[in-house]
RNA sequence: GGUGGAGUGGCCGAGUGGCCGAAGGCGCUCCCCUGCUAAGGGAGUAACGGGUUUAUAGCCUGUUCGAGAGUUCGAAUCUCUCCUCCACCGCCA
């Protein structure tokens, strides 16, 4: 959620750069609505601050004896005027929350302006693309060829976009997921989390999933706004964000450096025929998402340490990548800068997002109403949050198979992983 | 799942209809006293929102005592629903 002082005081600038990734903002509108939103406002207040005040006579008019019944007659006519006054308010008040609820956050201005994926900047690439001397095989043909990668049973079970993984192949997608954590926690200063996979409407309010794309969501029943059920985690953004919901920390115990190793589950509700072959686009995946909260001061320079992070697994893997930075027409919604990292798959010749890393600023901390005190300072202030993918494994796991094949089928296990996988150097 | 108890400020804890945004204590900040340490004395110390304003200063004002709904001129206090925690029983990885 964007700060409500933007719709009072900034409205036009904030439009334009709203504009800038496909949300037209209706200026008019809002400016009409804060109109008759501070009538409304003073008129509700003033009533209630004229009931409270008469409220409290009675009661010393009533201790002294006095007859209260000319007065109470009274009350009851205000009293209807105020009943009045909220509901109008209230009316209103939901009326400018829906709008804010669901705007997205403004891009930094480092940002590219750009209307989709084709207006993203390649920073950096790293790494040569392996020349192989044999027909390539995508990771759905070595992985059944190997027997690890079982669409057939996961469809019996489950149905599309759902993976059964078996023996040594089940066992590298576990080990990839252990080197991730085990790189971020050891070297690069972030705490361990085991959190829930399930999570109340409060937590998807707070990062954002929620109003707007609860589509995309696996509920349990009847899981709404108001309701008891709870969603399946699309990201372990959502639990590791929420544990700054609501907190006030010292200056002192800032940064936080959260990360998890946690399934997602996405009902890519709308991707119907999109990347159907294989385990890029699953219902089910696992994830090692990396967090962190930090003073507002702090927070692009975090993202670049942050996405850094994420290059580092994909250096000490070996894989080639190219870093690119997100154009405003591309941007989640609730990120001020996003880079994503695009791995190179060679059976499609391409480059394909492995990880997202993104500074939301302090659009999920006004929502989360997460706070940091300033050492000294009285007025806590928002904090500034950031996530990003370190790495998704199901993607990593395609990105070695198809990269670490060998002419006869094996796969080569690199070198980082080795230990892992129990000193194994190859799978076939 | 059953029965009983409880949820109040950074923390502990009082408070059964108006004098309560809330006693008291701890903690914290500032000041005084003290040769150092320890102890002592005084003052201050919730968050969020609206209006006014150059102002995140001041002033006016609203909301918040687990959440929501209700009764009432008026609710931390009474009623209902829900959530969470604690204890015991049952069940269980």
């Amino acid at each position: 959620m964007l700060d409500p002082k933007f719709l009072r005081n900034d409205l036009e600038q904030t439009a334009l750069r709203l504009a800038s990734r496909g949300y037209t903002l209706d200026v008019e509108l809002i400016n009409q609505l804060e109109e008759k939103r501070k009538v409304l406002q003073v008129t509700t207040e003033s009533l209630q601050a004229e009931r409270n005040s008469r409220s409290k006579e009675i009661g010393q008019a009533a201790k002294r004896g006095e007859d209260i019944t000319q007065i109470r007659a009274e009350m009851n006519v205000l009293g209807e005027d105020l009943e009045r006054a909220k509901e109008d308010f209230a009316l209103l008040a939901e009326e400018i929350k829906q709008i804010a609820y669901n705007m997205p956050n403004l891009p930094h201005e480092s940002v590219p302006v750009g209307t989709d994926e084709s207006g993203n900047i390649e920073i950096l690439k790293w790494g040569e693309p392996k020349q192989f001397d044999f027909d390539v095989k995508d990771h759905v043909d070595l992985g059944e060829a190997l027997g690890g990668l079982d669409f057939k049973s996961a469809v019996k079970i489950s149905g599309s976009r759902f993976i059964v993984m078996q023996g040594q192949i089940a066992k590298l997608h576990r080990a990839l997921a252990q080197y991730m954590l085990d790189l971020h926690t050891n070297h690069h200063g972030y705490t361990e989390m085991y959190v829930p996979y399930l999570v109340n409407a409060d937590s998807l309010y707070g990062t954002g999933q929620l109003p707007k794309f609860g589509d995309d969501l696996f509920n349990t029943n009847p899981a709404t706004e108001e309701g008891i059920g709870m969603s399946l985690i699309p990201t372990a953004e959502v639990p590791l964000t929420n544990m700054s919901r609501d907190m006030i920390y010292d200056e002192s115990d800032l940064p936080l450096k959260l990360t998890a190793h946690t399934p997602c589950f996405r009902s890519e509700a709308g991707s119907y025929g999109r990347d159907t072959r294989g385990l890029i686009r699953q219902h089910q995946f696992d994830k090692v998402e990396m967090v962190q909260i930090v003073h507002p001061e702090k927070s692009f320079e975090a993202l670049e340490e942050l996405t850094g992070h994420a290059e580092q697994v994909l250096k000490n893997l070996g894989l080639p990548y190219r870093k690119m930075v997100l154009c405003t027409g591309d941007m989640g919604f609730g990120a001020t800068k996003t880079y994503d990292l695009e791995v190179w798959l060679p059976a499609q010749g391409q480059y394909r997002e492995i990880s997202s890393c993104s500074n939301v600023g302090d659009f999920q901390a006004r929502r989360l109403q997460a706070r940091f005190r300033p050492t000294g300072a009285k007025k806590p202030e928002l904090l500034h949050t950031l996530n990003g993918s370190g790495l998704a494994v199901g993607r990593t796991l395609v990105a070695v198979l198809e990269n670490y094949q060998l002419a006869d089928g094996r796969i080569e296990i690199p070198q980082v992983l080795q230990h892992y996988m129990g000193g194994l150097s190859h799978i076939g």
